[in-house]
This record gives structure tokens, C-alpha cells and sequence, in this order.
DNA sequence: AAGTGGTCTAGACCACGTC
DNA sequence: ACGTGGTCTAGACCACTTT
């Protein structure tokens, strides 16, 4: 039944893929329920135990949601407990206040070679780059540049941006089908510029954050890459080590 | 068998909870195996399978690892693996240099008022300092401050640190019996003072990260604050979001 | 009462490392 | 050949949520 050695794979394994297929296929939408264990495990001819471990391992990749009693479902930015998962803010007091993101700037342009790179998208392909500033405590902490690639969100405008009450990964997987998966983060320290000292209030040259995201969807397939410049006057970024 | 419903507390958990307690007893050995599954099913009068989900969860958080075919051993910071787990510098080019732990100064004190917190011990409790400074390829890069519970450390001294090859936490762990499970990283950007940037070989007021850590032990316990100061001028601190 | 995920068992077999 | 962890199954029962 099992392959030979080299290229070995469990059955689980096996499942897990195609599971992870029907998501990216889109075949249960985020906040969904997908089926249960004893419905898959007669649609994949497998023990229902072998459909939860590879549910036990998707979901442990937080692409998948259990709720005892009720069922599995598809995980969703629009779930207010996925907002801090990429945002690893916290103000120094404990004032877990939510933050404000106020959209500053939205153009097209043409990938240059950084973001072409950072994207995995050829130079001069179509890109999205927008600004924007985030509030805690209407007091602004975070510039955001952000980039996209512009196939994947043509119709996104400034005023989309405005009116959308919630996150951006939240319109981003609402509007365009794009699911965040997970996101690599390379940070370092600078001095404020002229700009974004007068963006976040601060004397020009405190030392910020320097935050590069690269974020993936499935596939491991790169869909935005963005800098901030994080004020840790009040703030700190908070990292758990396993 | 099982217990009412509020407090309920599945087997494997009372089983993971037993093996936690053996280990922190130090029945076992860190870089030693623990006995196989099939043993330690016997001693607790469960079935082979339970013991399975206890050791999952413990070797999910680091504790242990499994080897297949070998056995099940306690993870250790001797284990070079081990190494690049707290310390999320990374070279700007991909140059995977070991870095290189040099002591500066190591001396007794008393604890202050955040010392005390941050370690959860009495204000003026006995603690160890320690400086040090980390070069990657002989450059250096990292500032560190540490403070240390005397309690725990008593025969801790300069010349322990220069004659050990190899990190910190493995001299703790090997000497002192001290595991060092998980840490939690606030950071920050600060600019370089006087003394830091001679060390570091910068210019005054450049741009670092401030990264404090807690580390803790069994029962989340903190034994150790250290604050590090980090030139970010060719590493950066890499952080995985998943 | 019915349906879902969660736990526990017992047994068979596979992959891997060592003797 | 043997012992270890790793996989897979089938069935029973528990905890939680909804009807």
C-alpha cells in the first residue's frame, strides 16, 4: 500500500494534501465548516483516525479551526482573535487597546527589482503600493509601505481601503480570495528620515523599528511584501521563544 | 474514570504531567533517552498509544526528541541544533558563522527593584551579573547584560565562562542542571550610548535593537533577564510568523 | 436525541537504527 | 533479528453543542 523508502509518505500525509487542495481550490470558504472527520474519511477510503491527524497537523498550522461538538472550519482573518497573530505590537502599559489603520496612500507602479525579488513576480510586472498609518490609542505608532502584486488585486483603491472596517488581510481575503498564510519578518533598527518623524510624531532620528514582512499564501507562493517603522516609545514588539 | 466535567483532564495529560515531573526531578538525564514508549505505558497502566499523545506534546514544546528507530531523548543545549533556538540574529548574507561568546565582566550583586521582578526573587536577593559580548566572524555584534538568581548559581564565576566552549545555556544546563525551556523577547530600537558603541564598534547614537529577554524553566519559573543590544548594520533579528 | 470533535484501547504492521 | 518510534485501523466511549 505504501510507497517504497525513499520517497516514503504516510497515508495521513497523503490526505493532508489533498485537504489542503480542497482549501486552495476554495471548495469551503473561511469561516466555514468543512466536513466532518467521518464524511472525509468515507470520501478518502481511510480510517477516520487518519483523517484527523492530517487535520491535527493543518490545524496546527493554523489554517483550520476545531470546535468540540460543533466541527472544523476554515480559518479567517475575520476572526478578531487572528489580528494579533501577525501584529506583534504591545503597548508597554497593558492597554490592549485595537489598533486604527488609516490608509494614507494608494498607487500603481511597476516592480522594480527589490519588490520584484521580495515577490517572486518579474521586473516592470504590475504592482499595488500603499501607505498607510496605524493608531493605537488614536496616537500613531506604525508607517506601513506596503506592496503587492497587482494581478491578484485589481480592483483595490484607496476607497475600498477607507471603507473597509477591519484589517487588511481581513479585505484581502474577503475581496480577493487571498488567504495569508504565514510570514517571515526581518528587523532591524534606524533612524526616523524627515517624513515618517513627521508621520509619527517624533524628533527626526529616533532610533524605529525597521519591520520587513514577506508574507506567503499556499503554496508558499510570496503575495505582499511591506516595511514598517515601528515608535517603540510606547511600544514594544513582543517575540515568544519555543 | 474520568473526573467531572469541569475540571476535566484527559489521561495523556495526567501521563504528560508524570513524565514533566520525572524530568524536572531529573530521572533522566538531558541528551539521554527515556525509556520506550512500550515501558513507560507499563508503569503508568496506560495503553501504549496515551503515552504516545503525552510524549507528542512534551517534544511539541522542545522538551523532548524523538529519534526513530533510536528512542526518545531529552533535548539538551548541547545539541548544536539547539543553538540558533533563542538567538534569531541572522548575517545579512547568508554567512552561517558560528558566533563567538567573548566574557567582558561577571560580578555578585544585590537584586533591584527590576531585577527582583523581572526574576521573580526578594528586592536584594543574591544575583550574578555577567557581560559578554557575541562576534560573528570575529566582528562584533551583540551586547549583552545578564543577570542571574545567585541562589541557583553559586560556583558561577569569569573564569567558568572563559574556559567553556559553547553557549551559555548548555554551561547552565551542564553545570548547574538548569534547563532552559522558553523565553519571551520585548524589543525595541534604542539609540548607542558611549560605552555600547565603543564596544560594538559603532558610532554614538546609532541605531540598535534593545532585545530584554525572560527565560524561564520548569513550572515557568524565570531564571534569567538579560538585555542585549544588537547591531543591526549587516544581521537582523529573523522572526517566523505562523 | 443526534451529531461533532476528543479520548482511549488493542492489535497489526511499517520504517529505521543497531546488533 | 530485534527494539525503537511511526502509521493505520476499528470500535467503544466521553465531552460539547445544537435540535
Amino acid at each position: 500500500m505504501a510507497q517504497e523508502s525513499p520517497t516514503f509518505s504516510p497515508l495521513y500525509r497523503q490526505i493532508k494534501t489533498l485537504i489542503l487542495q480542497a482549501l486552495e481550490a476554495g471548495e469551503w470558504r473561511p469561516g466555514q465548516a468543512i466536513p466532518s472527520e467521518q464524511e472525509l474519511a468515507a470520501r478518502f477510503g481511510v480510517s477516520q483516525g487518519t483523517v484527523r491527524k492530517a487535520i491535527d497537523e493543518i490545524a496546527g498550522d493554523n489554517l483550520l479551526v476545531r470546535k468540540q461538538g460543533k466541527g472544523t472550519y476554515v480559518a479567517s482573518h475575520n476572526d478578531p482573535r487572528a489580528l494579533f497573530r501577525f501584529l506583534r505590537l504591545v503597548p508597554i502599559d497593558g492597554d490592549l487597546s485595537h489598533p486604527k489603520s488609516v490608509p494614507l496612500d494608494c498607487w500603481r507602479a511597476k516592480a522594480g527589482q527589490e519588490a520584484s525579488r521580495m515577490l517572486a513576480i518579474d521586473l516592470g510586472a504590475p504592482i499595488i503600493i500603499l501607505r498607510r498609518l496605524l493608531k493605537f490609542a488614536s496616537k500613531p505608532v506604525v508607517v506601513d509601505e506596503i506592496y503587492l502584486p497587482g494581478e491578484f488585486f485589481q480592483g483595490l483603491s484607496f476607497e475600498t481601503l477607507q471603507d473597509w472596517h477591519g484589517s487588511l488581510y481581513s479585505l484581502l481575503e474577503s475581496r480577493f480570495g487571498s488567504r495569508m498564510i504565514r510570514a517571515q519578518e526581518r528587523i532591524r533598527a534606524v533612524a526616523a528620515d524627515r517624513s515618517t518623524s513627521e508621520a509619527l510624531k517624533v524628533a527626526e532620528g529616533t532610533p524605529l523599528l525597521s519591520v520587513e514582512r514577506v508574507t506567503y499564501t499556499y503554496g508558499d507562493r510570496p503575495v505582499e511584501w511591506r516595511r514598517g517603522l515601528y515608535s517603540t516609545a510606547e511600544h514594544y514588539y513582543l517575540n515568544e521563544l519555543n
